[in-house]
DNA sequence: AATGCGTCCAACCGCCGCGAA
DNA sequence: TTTCGCGGCGGTTGGACGCAT
């Protein structure tokens, strides 16, 4: 796994702390240009003052394609739930269910909001023992032990029905599409799209402001390289894919081969969850 | 307007596992 | 077998921001 560009790698200070729009640009181009390879190189090529960890961080949680941005939807909020009640804080476990959100969103998240919540659903729950038929599903009982993704499932379905009240705020379902490009290919690049009833898109200059040639090169180019440094994309599996767009793809196996021909063809329906992988 | 406090979130830190040499 | 470098992960921190006083 070593890296060939690890020998000669100079010491240098590297810059901390917030990425600045300019750093973003350098660092987006570049691996969109050449993918990221080995990460320590990147910062040295991309002419970065960072260390490849940053870099890779801020590709991951921030400039990736395919990141969701902004509230949790409820029935998001619902599967972090009910996925930390099974796996414990296993943040990139339950990130692979949650398409377009990275571990360390859903960290956040849970830290600020969602455990405050959960602590007091429990609360609620100890003051409520009256013995009458509680319908709210009780997230204690669900451990490593004896759960399993249909529990998941079942216990989802019945979280997501039921008391509202505990769900303050980000409550409402957002009506806009959940799955966008990063900023640099987002909202406002969807002008004049009703996606919400068209039920399928045709990636196209007048959609993301990018050709089929550019999105293709957007696309291969964000792959990994091959071991020897050579042709990225080429030969490339399903689990490529995932890694790179979203481990969405995993559960809605909609890409094949290479991908980019359902990519470009439209083939990828608008359902509730996926419109862009 | 100034200050204090709480919250949120981007980014860093340290550890671990894996693979190559 | 050991060492080293890398990528990945979870915990933690610190700065920005909003709100109350």
């Amino acid at each position: 796994m070593g890296c060939k560009l690890a020998a000669e790698k100079p010491k240098q200070k590297h810059k901390k702390g917030l990425w600045s729009p300019d750093e973003d640009d350098r660092l987006k181009n570049y691996i969109i240009k050449h993918g990221h390879g080995c990460w320590s190189s990147v910062p040295i090529n991309a002419g970065l003052q960072r260390n490849g960890k940053s870099c890779r961080l801020r590709w991951i949680n921030y400039l990736r394609p395919g990141l969701k941005r902004g509230a949790f939807s409820l029935e998001e909020e619902n599967t972090i739930l009910t996925l930390h009640a099974m796996f414990g804080n296993k943040w990139s476990q339950i990130a692979q269910h949650l398409p377009g959100r990275t571990d360390n969103e859903i960290k956040n998240h849970w830290h600020s909001y969602l455990k405050k919540r959960v602590s007091k659903m429990a609360e609620n729950e100890g003051h409520t023992k009256s013995g009458k038929t509680d319908s709210s599903p009780s997230l204690k009982k669900l451990t490593p032990q004896n759960s399993s993704l249909d529990s998941f499932e079942h216990i989802e379905g019945s979280l997501a029905d039921s008391d509202q009240s505990v769900y303050p705020r980000e409550t409402q379902k957002s009506n806009l599409p959940k799955v966008l490009f990063a900023e640099w290919l987002s909202l406002d690049q969807f002008n004049g799209q009703d996606f919400q009833n068209s039920g399928s898109f045709e990636p196209s200059k007048s959609n993301f402001g990018y050709n089929n040639a550019e999105l293709h090169d957007i696309f291969m180019h964000s792959l990994p390289m091959n071991n020897d440094g050579s042709s990225y994309g080429n030969g490339v599996n399903q689990e490529v894919h995932n890694d790179i767009f979203s481990p969405q793809l995993k559960f809605e196996d909609t890409i094949s081969g290479n991908g980019f021909e359902e990519f470009m063809s439209g083939e990828f329906n608008i359902n509730d969850d996926v419109m862009f992988l």
